[in-house]
DNA sequence: TAGCCACCATACGCTAAAGTATTGACAGCT
DNA sequence: AGCTGTCAATACTTTAGCGTATGGTGGCTA
């Protein structure tokens, strides 16, 4: 159950202690987890090249000797992050989405789950910007497709024909990276409160199938 | 006309020969307009990161030395760039448009336009990657916002109300730039000929208000 | 034809960031 | 107490890419 299982990155044997994953671990010491972490952080705030070994370091309170023990280089440090990621993004977006039965309740309270805590989707924007990198590109390219295979799925049981429902979820998948890029990254148009509550209403209203 | 009217980046009068483009000026000399133009290929192959002074500069056949002759900086290269591309965007997209009296045709039209040569939107995909450049932001917002704003008046000579006019222009636009960065950076999903032609006919029924 | 000026080559300096080599400290086990 | 393995500090090397300094060449004008 550790994260580091694969023999690449991790030299120690990572037998018992490598539970814990915020908050530093217990006495200071340091564990790929937290490395993993304080990656993801970093990314979230500024991108791909903001994962620094020295300056997280810096932010964790070592130096770079510690990292090359428990990495062997950078890249495997992103691929480590990016795995932690994938794992907990399968969690928190899908686990909360499944317990409701019904596809059109389901597909609402998607959007609301976007609309709500847009910072949470930071990472994936990030992501989205660093596709270029060869580590990002499959991850990506796995969860982009999940979702949409989500929402084509949850568009079917509501009701829409198959083909119709691959092209839906194409467009409401589409329109959510775009909103992404665009206000998150961009902050263009910036949309007061009732402006934007006035867009995640007509979205709904397009493209999300009324119960009939 | 030149195109280095600003005193920043060209340090000679600049006064006369600066009307080519493509296609290297006469007698092998070069002129800021190649090395614009050659920064926007790079661009749009590699993206920003990919405006390597160096590497353009051996693309041309030249060294640095040329290069720091015409321009003061890597940065005002890119600024030189952009501002080049933004204008060619804006003859080259609103252009086609302008002609066609009808909303309605014109919005279909622009669909079309996007979907037939999806390569011409590399640069734009490729600058929404390095939305974190302080040059690069405030062009590609002053273009968006732009797009959005043809967008809306279309719609809303189209038929629709105001406020839907906006909130819909605002979902177009980030369909278009969302599938932009899943299709055209991504490769997800894959679309055979037929699903894709189906996803455009799909996206316009949805979308853009039929005649009536 | 002398010479200036636009354009370019060459060689160098500088910095950020990854990665390496070596040594050190502390904890737990024997 | 002494060993060993785990985690970390320090100092170093390396690489890529921007920028600078300076000198060279060919065409245009006086």
């Amino acid at each position: 159950m550790g994260f580091v299982n694969t023999p690449e990155y991790g030299k120690g044997e990572d037998g018992i202690m490598n539970t814990s994953l915020s908050a530093i671990t217990e006495k200071n010491r340091l564990t790929s987890g937290d490395w993993q972490q304080a990656a993801l952080d970093a990314l979230s705030e500024g991108g791909l090249q903001n994962i620094a070994i020295e300056m997280i370091a810096k932010r964790l309170g070592v130096t770079k000797g510690s990292f090359y023990w428990h990495f062997e280089s950078r890249d495997a440090l992103i691929q480590a992050a990016l795995e932690l990621w994938e794992s907990q993004e399968q969690e928190q977006v899908f686990g909360k989405l499944d317990a409701l039965p019904d596809a059109q309740a389901r597909l609402t309270a998607l959007i609301a789950l976007v609309a709500e805590e847009l910072k949470a989707h930071k990472i994936y924007s990030e992501l989205l910007k660093a596709i270029d990198h060869p580590l990002v590109k499959p991850v990506l390219a796995r969860v982009s497709q999940r979702r949409i295979d989500y929402l084509t799925a949850s568009l079917r049981q509501a009701g829409l024909p198959r083909k119709t429902a691959q092209s839906r979820a194409i467009l409401v998948y589409a329109s959510y990276v775009g909103f992404l890029q665009l206000n998150l990254q961009l902050g263009t148009p910036k949309l007061s409160h009732a402006e934007f509550e006035q867009y995640v209403a007509h979205l709904t209203e397009t493209l999300i199938p009324s119960s009939g």
